[in-house]
DNA sequence: ACGGGACTCTCCCCCAGGGGGAGGGGGCAG
DNA sequence: CTGCCCCCTCCCCCTGGGGGAGAGTCCCGT
């Protein structure tokens, strides 16, 4: 039986982070004195010490740590890590984005935005709505449009998505995901909606979804820099999307605020 | 002039973090009422918004944003960004390597660990040595090794360290890099140092020493389970290191802890 | 059997980088 | 004038630790 010096010697974890890991459940000593409290680990416990470091060193958070080291059928325990592998690499597809967006944002001579004002008619489409957290934005959009694209038939125009100004306040909030058709289904998710008429500042965004913010800023301030306001929620349209082109820098996206004049 | 839940949805930044920015100094209001305390920024400052939103996109410490942010010099600014792009970058091999560590910990049939007694007797090294953080160990060896190599004429054996046992438990400590040869000369930081002899418990880590710590928590596994004890800092040889083979996965450290025998 | 030093215990405060919510003032339209 | 929405400050909460105080324990040597 080791002592929790020996064992943070033996394991490379400090003092401190074996006791909080107690705490938590995560590595519970093999025996606790009963009347000094002191903890008592045994050698077998070294390994599971160290796929404890491991995930932690992959900033897999404490709760989830427990879950994989609790799970003592090794296949469930093999799809646990290999969802945080899988977190990882999408976290890497975000890094790697935010590295692209921001050379462009410190790029000297950026590439001047057109902005067109458009009135928009009425109209009803199928769509699908939801409130979602923004971060599950990715996997709720290919549900959705795989979705949508299963339930209609004839299409008369690209997809568009409708947005909530406080999801990109607060990280959730009301979405919905449209398709022009005549005669809109209602099926599964899918329901006729009809979108008021509205007068949109129109800006065009190439490139994936991670840096539309960037164009919703440069449109913001032509909107300001016009006296022009911003009322209602943000509406997209998708000119080419992954199903039309795999690569992301061939993505378009209209991005449009409806206005008023501010008389 | 916008109020700050506008500059929130044309920056797609809470107003809570926006708030926060303006007290860091990251993001200064262009205006604040003095009466009212309310904060108005400038269309002009959504670019500002933007380039630091990508920044902690990237995990750039706010200090560290600011310094980017403050830099009007182009060069400098580029420069402290490719510094972080960089740190980014050696973040990404270490979790690289945790994962590759992680696959060997969760496979199923480990390679059994090969642990050998041997007796050293004492010995004089050309040595430097340094109180080190142990996330600046990587730089702290490589600079030391060329130091040493360049130092020194004739060498008699493998490279070797000594690693205080404190420098695990706490993330600083004293560490020495040596080289055996025969009259070690004084010059620079090198100088001669006399090794006590010792008995240590060997075990051979092969691969990169980000998972040398598995190999540790064999030997130490080892040394309880034959009723040793462990006495003084672990001493490591270098067989093979990225001097004699860029393949990290050829790389080859003994690791020696010095042992007694609990009679 | 008794020091003394090394070890361990709990408890409290600190950090970054936010989020949640309370409680109170400001501004504008109906 | 009265809602209602916006904004303010202030405080506590989260995660995953680190630092240090003050007190109790263990064990070795004498």
């Amino acid at each position: 039986m080791l002592a929790i010096g020996e064992f943070s010697r033996l394991t490379h974890l400090s003092v401190k982070t074996l006791r909080r890991y107690h705490e938590a459940g995560l590595l519970v000593p093999a025996a606790v004195d009963r009347a000094t409290g002191y903890r008592s680990y045994d050698a077998s416990q070294i390994p599971t010490a160290q796929v404890i470091h491991r995930l932690r060193e992959l900033d897999v958070p404490l709760a989830d740590v427990r879950r994989i080291i609790e799970s003592t059928d090794a296949g469930s325990r093999a799809a646990l890590v290999s969802d945080h592998l899988a977190r990882l690499e999408a976290e890497l597809d975000r890094t790697r984005a935010a590295v692209v967006s921001l050379r462009r944002l410190l790029d000297p001579d950026p590439v001047p935005l057109r902005v067109e004002l458009r009135a928009v008619p009425e109209v009803t489409v199928a769509a699908i709505e939801a409130d979602v957290d923004s971060d599950a934005m990715g996997a709720w959009y290919a549900g959705a449009l795989a979705e949508l694209e299963a339930a209609v038939d004839v299409r008369m125009g690209p997809a568009g998505g409708v947005y909530d100004n406080v999801l990109f306040e607060e990280g959730r909030g009301h979405v919905m995901l449209h398709v022009p058709t005549p005669d809109p289904p209602r099926r599964g998710r899918v329901h006729p909606v009809t979108l008021p008429p509205v007068e949109l500042a129109v800006a065009t965004h190439v490139g994936p979804h991670d840096d539309a913010d960037v164009t919703y800023g440069e449109l913001g301030s032509w909107v300001v820099a016009n006296a022009l306001a911003v009322s209602g929620p943000v509406r997209e349209t998708y000119l080419v999307t992954p199903t039309e082109d795999p690569d992301p820098s061939a993505w378009r996206t209209e991005i449009g605020w409806p206005i008023f004049r501010m008389s």
